[in-house]
DNA sequence: TTAAGCATTAAGGTGTGATTAAGTGGCGCA
DNA sequence: TGCGCCACTTAATCACACCTTAATGCTTAA
């Protein structure tokens, strides 16, 4: 905690830290956060609990939940909790700060470093993307059919736009390539029991969704 | 409210919150507002209670309404006191915001990117439709045989005219697939209480009509 | 009342996409 | 120069979602 708390603030971010529960979700609300940390176990609710009245009540901002478990319970309460990301102990400082500076970076337009969709970031100078505080390194094509996909989201794209966006054809091969690369994604980003992302739209081709 | 408020601003559209319920009615013909969202519970009155004097003062405009419960009774509620559209809390951005995207975007010709009828939307890129705050995935036909009513509102579309322009026949074959395909989407479309949509005119084919 | 038109339902076949594994070629390294 | 690894592609087989057909039930208009 204390730790976590240094690292933040040489990184130059200002930190608040709350450690009681009394009033904690209608003091986030005056304090309104560019982003929240939960730490499990967290006073007598639990963190989850926290988190999903958090959202209720109608909060916004990214929200990263650090678990002690790692199991894929644990996982998915998270996310159903309203939780963006999480991240488990032991806490490690360059990673979590990395993926604390990809959730606090500007979102809006100019020089985006980053991709964001959902929980999941694609950022573009390292080419290295995150989830569930999961690094995930990706080979040069599945890079670039990433974030072909994240440029466009929930847009659904055709077989003959992807191969010319990520492979550079402009005619259409008896190839099955992209069914491929789609699988190599998927068994890379939705491989721990994550919510599906890469959808497939039969006869069409495919759409980056939440739902 | 707050967190709503900020984000349709940093969207770029202009917003004007107001909480009294005093001469509501009379302050909105004035706004003349391109889309208003209606949040429960409101002042003494319900929101659908304004929404219904609302829509009998001849409002016209699109209208949203967000509400606690998620319960049949209730969407058919708000249907009823002339909501276009509801939306259930948790609010969560980008959803709510993909929706007023889509009802704020210009209607007139040119790049079109949604077709729209009463309160029933096509996303063309996502190819999924709205209504009802509730998003609706379809297949190919469906879409194409959808997408081919909403680019004909109000007008009878004969059978040879939908088979030659959803299923690319030119002859009239012996099949029902029309009929099978209607109710697809009628099960889809209409399937939740929603207002018919869909028409059959007898001896001739199919019209998108409100009444 | 009756026939024609449409609605509804369910079951089968087809094609599209998923999956798996084997092949190819480039690049670093010994 | 040759070996081996890794990224990428091809190919072959499997699975199932979607589309179609067909058979039955219901409505409407003469």
């Amino acid at each position: 905690m204390q730790a976590m708390r240094s690292d933040l603030e040489q990184s130059g971010y200002d930190v608040i830290c709350i450690n009681s529960n009394t009033e904690f979700v209608n003091k986030v609300a005056d304090i309104k956060p560019d982003l929240l940390i939960i730490e499990e176990p967290w006073g007598k609710d639990s963190g989850l609990e926290t988190c999903k009245q958090l959202r209720l009540s109608g909060a916004v901002f990214p929200l990263v939940v650090i678990m002690n478990g790692d199991t894929v319970d644990d996982r998915v309460a998270c996310l159903q909790a309203g939780a963006d990301d999480y991240f488990v102990k032991p806490y490690r400082s360059e990673t979590f700060l990395r993926l604390v500076r990809l959730y606090l970076q500007p979102t809006q337009a100019g020089q985006t470093e980053s991709l964001k969709f959902d929980n999941l970031i694609l950022d573009l100078s390292s080419r290295i993307a995150y989830r569930g505080g999961q690094a995930i390194s990706l080979t040069m094509k599945e890079y670039d059919l990433l974030k072909y996909l994240m440029e466009h989201p929930r847009e659904v794209l055709t077989r003959e736009q992807i191969l010319e966006n990520v492979w550079g054809f402009d005619f259409l091969g008896e190839s099955n390539v992209i069914e491929v690369y789609i699988r190599y994604l998927r068994l890379k980003v939705e491989g721990n029991g994550e919510k599906k992302l890469i959808h497939t739209v039969r006869g069409v081709g495919y759409a980056l969704r939440d739902a």
